[in-house]
DNA sequence: GTGATACTGAAGCCATAACTTCAGTATGGA
DNA sequence: TCCATACTGAAGTTATGGCTTCAGTATCAC
């Protein structure tokens, strides 16, 4: 098991939940603040913070405080990480597929 | 908001669980029983077998009975839901993080 | 048929995750 | 200085997800 694949869990799992994911969509227009973040979501901003420390925590998204206004943009190292898993698991599925289809000698899909 | 979203929903849900990567891991390995499955996992045949029904409800495996045995392989369908997301984000991020270097013009990474 | 194997379904338990409220702190502007 | 803004932290609620047990059903080998 590589050392990448602990936080693999982390990014997955941040990403798996869909407030979290509109949170990281809506940044990929832009860097916000966590008010601005918790307009559309219709949660507190209690919730949004919650939220934030997630993502920060597996490196999708960082913050800086300036003034009373906290400021939030993407990152882009634990995109990377699940890039990484991704791509090796479908090097791994390919191969396996294709040992498989032989097997089988049947083609379920088109 | 594309209709792939929801999707990508359930496939980043499916796999943010330790042990439905486990799963998905031992299957890129090759096609496998549920009983199998289970061995290495320390979890009963009735777990595995409800996280397989989350794995086959987001296209990343699919199962056969056959006698008294069910056979689960990998499916690349939910693999590719995700693939997509992460492709569409990474252009998103790429530009908004260029954007954002030039309007900030600070490097807070080597 | 008998018994072992391989799985399934319903029901319930329990830890955690997502959210809230509320009572703060710190900053910005008049 | 005074008030509004922007956020923060602690504590509590509630729903959900992952797991179990247990009582099945179906298949295989003898």
């Amino acid at each position: 098991m590589p050392a990448s694949t602990l936080k693999a869990d982390q990014v997955f799992n941040a990403l798996g939940d869909p407030t979290r994911r509109a949170i990281v969509e809506q940044l990929s227009r832009g860097p916000s603040t966590v008010s601005r973040l918790a307009e559309p979501l219709d949660i507190t901003l209690t919730a949004v913070r919650q939220h934030l420390h997630v993502l920060e925590g597996c490196k999708l998204v960082s913050t800086r405080k300036v003034g009373r206004t906290r400021t939030c943009q993407l990152e882009k190292k634990g995109l990377a990480v699940i890039e990484d898993w991704i791509h090796a698991q479908r090097s791994m599925w390919d191969s396996a597929l294709d040992n498989l289809g032989a097997l089988l000698e049947e083609d379920g899909e088109p």
